[in-house]
RNA sequence: GGUCACGUGGCCGAGUGGCUAGGCAGAGGUCUGCAAAACCUCGUACAGCGGUUCGACUCCGCUCGUGACCUCCA
């Protein structure tokens, strides 16, 4: 493959801050990387912005061609709590909350996660290694680290040494750090007397005999360091050097700094050609995040029971609100703007049934070539998913006017239509129907509404109104809104 | 404190050195017995102050404001 399909595929490429051309390194394959929840709580809303991020630019990738294999990783490893190297893991904490084994908590919070990504229709990746999986490659990689000199054994332990690293290598490029900076910036030194600088990492961490999760290694009983993780798994499915990584922008340093250092300290390879950062969703202007408390779940979002909720907003209403805003931009959570999405998505997806009622027309009156033309534009340009949405209302404009009588489409032109906004709607927005129209009932329901239409009918046949309007006003109470059209009455669920 | 972003019409949010995305809300109109829906028309916004330029919302500087990272975090 030379070329993808619909011409250069752009994005920001966060290590040199430039909207760059898409090339991989192995066409039409593409290595993509992201990184996945630690599993020892909820996922929030902000999480799952992250994960639609990628899930979009998965399916961008696919669509114009590319085969990708797709690694988003499951943190199971307990990492620790606070702040320096001390005290108790994320998931033995949360194990002891719960009196449950640190394993039933991962499986716990996984099952939550995977039943929260098929709720807004994020694909499942192409692998999901897990940490706890892994431990002979991050143990071999510690391994390679200390024989490269980048890594040294203090007390059970094993550091990375940032300051020897960096004096030949780039370390603070992809943060755009400086040595020196990050030193005068450091806080107090306590607890880190086995480090010989504050800059240094753990790659391997001693565990305490009470520490729950650990395990035998050539520096006795511990658990790996962050960072190690997402190095280690990369490396073994993608290569040593693969094309793109992702994750939030809160990730960029350390964590995407230290997996750099630690690729090419063990291999001697930059790992990573794109790295894409998506950013975050805020609450009231601030960061939402657990740390905040200001994140809900799904199942407070789905039926409204949170102090930040008005109502209850659907799993595809948050997605193309989300949607809307580009990934690299902050995006402020808001009733008001949450409604109006409601609003805009239903207005989408009712245009989509009617593409199959489109009457053709001899001549045509609408430019869909052009039209497919811009939304490729949109995505290829670094993922415009809000630019895409403002082009596929276009193409709402063009069906609703076609579906009206008041513009004239070819055969062609609403095959091609129909061909556009399903390619677009579905499989590159993942936007899917939520079951609200008529369509999806059974047939009795719609047997029996088209009843009431014909008792309707007959009633204004007599131009007895008051007794056609108090059918539609009964059911219109019933959750059944009827809509008088040209050719005949339908009705949908209010 | 250091580093880096951002500040767009009532709200949410794209974007560009000159040709005023889109959605929601609002106003008027067409259609309809009425209504709903749909369609058409309407808002000339870009924090403030300077500078560069024939021309800046877009580039540069300063000021103010907000946020993120610097510690686990998507």
């Amino acid at each position: 493959m030379s070329e993808p399909k619909g011409g250069p595929f752009l994005i920001t490429n966060t290590l040199t801050r430039r909207k760059e051309e898409f090339k991989p390194l192995r066409p039409p394959h593409v290595g993509l990387y992201v990184c996945g929840p630690t599993v020892y709580s909820d996922v929030h809303l902000g999480n799952v912005r992250s994960f639609l991020t990628f899930d979009v630019l998965y399916r961008w990738l696919t669509h114009i061609g590319y085969t990708v294999r797709y690694v988003r990783n499951i943190t199971d490893v307990g990492h620790l709590v606070g702040d320096v190297d001390e005290g108790e893991d994320k998931i033995a904490k949360r194990a002891r909350l719960e009196q449950l084994e640190p394993m039933e908590i991962v499986q716990k919070y996984t099952n939550g996660f995977h039943d929260v990504m098929r709720l807004f229709n994020i694909l499942p990746p192409s692998i999901e290694p897990t940490a706890t999986g892994h431990l002979i490659e991050q143990i071999e990689m510690v391994k390679r680290i200390i024989a490269s000199g980048y890594g040294y054994e203090a007390n059970g332990s094993v550091y990375f040494d940032v300051p020897k690293f960096a004096e030949k290598h780039a370390y603070g490029e992809l943060s755009g750090r400086k040595i020196d900076e990050l030193l005068a910036n450091t806080r107090d030194t306590e607890g880190m007397d086995e480090k010989r600088s504050p800059l240094d990492f753990a790659i391997w961490k001693k565990a305490d005999p009470v520490h729950l999760m650990k395990w035998p290694s050539p520096w006795g009983e511990g658990f790996p360091g962050w960072h190690l993780e997402c190095s280690a798994m990369s490396t073994k499915y993608l290569g040593q050097t693969f094309d793109i990584h992702g994750g939030g922008m809160d990730l960029k340093f350390p964590h995407h700094e230290c997996e750099i250092a630690q690729s090419v300290a063990a291999d001697g390879h930059a790992p990573v050609r794109y790295w894409m950062h998506g950013n975050m969703l805020t609450v009231n202007g601030r960061k939402m995040a657990k740390s905040e408390g200001n994140g809900f779940t799904p199942e407070e979002l789905l039926t409204g029971n949170h102090k930040l909720l008005e109502k209850g907003y659907s799993a595809m209403t948050v997605r193309f609100f989300m949607l809307q805003c580009h990934y690299a931009s902050t995006l402020d959570f808001s009733n008001a703007a949450l409604q109006a999405a409601e609003k805009g998505l239903e207005r989408l997806m009712k245009a989509m049934p009617l593409l199959d009622r489109l009457k053709a027309a001899e001549t045509d009156e609408a430019d869909i070539a052009a039209l497919e033309q811009r939304c490729h534009a949109a995505m290829n340009d670094d993922l415009n998913s809000p630019v895409l949405i403002a082009e596929l209302f276009e193409g709402v404009r063009i069906i609703n006017s076609a579906h009206d009588g008041k513009l004239k489409l070819t055969a062609a032109s609403i095959d091609r239509l129909a061909k556009l906004m399903r390619a677009m709607v579905h499989d590159v927005l993942g936007l899917k129907d939520e079951g609200t129209s008529a369509k999806t009932d059974d047939g009795a329901l719609d047997a029996l509404v088209g009843e009431f239409i014909r008792m309707r009918a007959e009633a204004k046949g007599r131009r007895d109104f008051a007794a056609s309007d108090a059918i539609r006003d009964r059911l219109e109470v019933l959750g059944i809104r009827l809509k008088d059209g040209k050719e005949g009455t339908t009705w949908e669920r209010a």
